[in-house]
DNA sequence: ACCTGAACACCGTTCAAGT
DNA sequence: ACCTGAACACCGTTCAAGT
């Protein structure tokens, strides 16, 4: 009976991600953490449920290193715009796990975490509800949408191909049908990640600011979605 | 020499497609869509480069679907509007196959259309070069988070969960710890996916119709991202 | 309670051969 | 140019057994 666990979940955690990390996702399976783990594959079925929950692990791994200022701002555009900061920022830490993080963040704990701190700005706006659910979808919206948009910068990097050969190809798309595509594939040449998300939440923000118009009442209907809690093993 | 193709680029995406949709993601494989198409998997090389370029495959095959109304309103938002409600209802249609869509948009040819007419419209507000950019990032960040938040819905209610019981389960949170994640779980009972999205959108378009403050000068530096071209089959 | 090896039913892909 | 079967090196996971 009563055998203490060989590995604790941050254990798992940690070498999960380094893994993928320094090798890739595609590095990561049952087999190779239990051997970077000195184990047989079957001991990680002890702590974790699936290969699925191993994916989730790491997503919750990225998620649980941001951080956040935990004093309110004066203006609570400025406190969102903290906390969202704070996820993309964990997120670009680790690039090659944004395909989990997209695909399964809501699952994670850590990922609750930042999701709270976040609608806990938003309600300062004054709203609640239905309102308060729309905010709240349009800027984690926007948070994992710029991380997506960052994978697939990598991805190409990753392929091999430097970041100049990318916007190269992108230069030499037929120019009648693609001319807005070429034209920001040169501004983006030069541009700052860190500003781009900046800017763009900003203004965001400043559509969630300004005074809304009218809606309709809502049907009364349909599904929660983007609200699936983490499933905790055993 | 020459022999023409067994099989047209249409006909995979097709049954690659319907494959996803009835059976999930799982259920496609290089194995199991040959065995669908009559053939043995290595057919299938002669089409597809790799099994990473099947998965782009379905993603454009999703992304081929949306349609948008050619002539231009007289409202740029509108435009806007109309172009990323399409892309939206594109990828609503095929819930299973979100993950490939958050992963490979920016490879697939028929995203590339999506970004193009969603440019026109955005240069309509008398944007170009970095700020024509930071504005399309905004928006196509805004789409695919918005499918994010689809996605985590439909996971588990695939895992055999009603959405009541997925509501529900987030109701009986820790509500000292996630007050506000219970309040919008509530109002996500009685939500309608539809009117989310409209109304979130519009607040991202307010923001990027209002005026905007002045930013510090660009650093030059960087990458380019989610401006990788599809690469194409011989 | 937790660990673990053997075995099974799958994968994607290389190779070599065919037309 | 395109098709294809056999074979290889992987997967995740079930089962049964151990402490």
């Amino acid at each position: 009976m009563g055998r203490p666990p060989k590995f604790s979940r941050e254990q798992l955690q940690a070498a999960a991600l380094t893994l993928v990390d320094a090798h890739g996702l595609e590095a990561l399976s049952m087999r190779s953490l239990a051997n970077a783990l000195g184990t047989g594959p079957m001991t990680l079925y002890n702590h974790v449920q699936d290969r699925e929950d191993l994916d989730t692990l790491v997503a919750d791994a990225v998620m649980a290193e941001a951080r956040w200022s935990p004093t309110p701002h004066a203006d609570w555009r400025d406190e969102v715009e903290d906390v969202a900061a704070a996820g993309w920022r964990a997120v670009r830490a680790h690039p090659r796990a944004i395909p989990l993080i997209l695909t399964r963040r809501s699952r994670s704990t850590a990922g609750l975490e930042v999701a709270e701190a976040l609608l806990a700005g938003l309600a300062r706006s004054g709203r609640s509800g239905h309102a308060l659910l729309v905010a709240f979808r349009a800027v984690t919206a926007f948070v994992s949408g710029m991380a997506q948009a960052e994978l697939a910068g990598r991805l190409a990097v990753e392929a091999g191909e430097s970041p100049e050969v990318v916007i190269d190809r992108f230069r030499s798309l037929p120019s009648d049908r693609y001319p807005r595509l070429i034209e920001i594939a040169g501004a983006a040449a030069t541009s700052d990640p860190e500003v781009e998300f900046r800017e763009g939440l900003r203004a965001v923000l400043a559509g969630l600011a300004a005074p809304r118009p009218p809606t309709p009442p809502q049907r009364a209907k349909k599904q929660g979605r983007d609200l699936t809690p983490s499933r905790r093993r055993s």
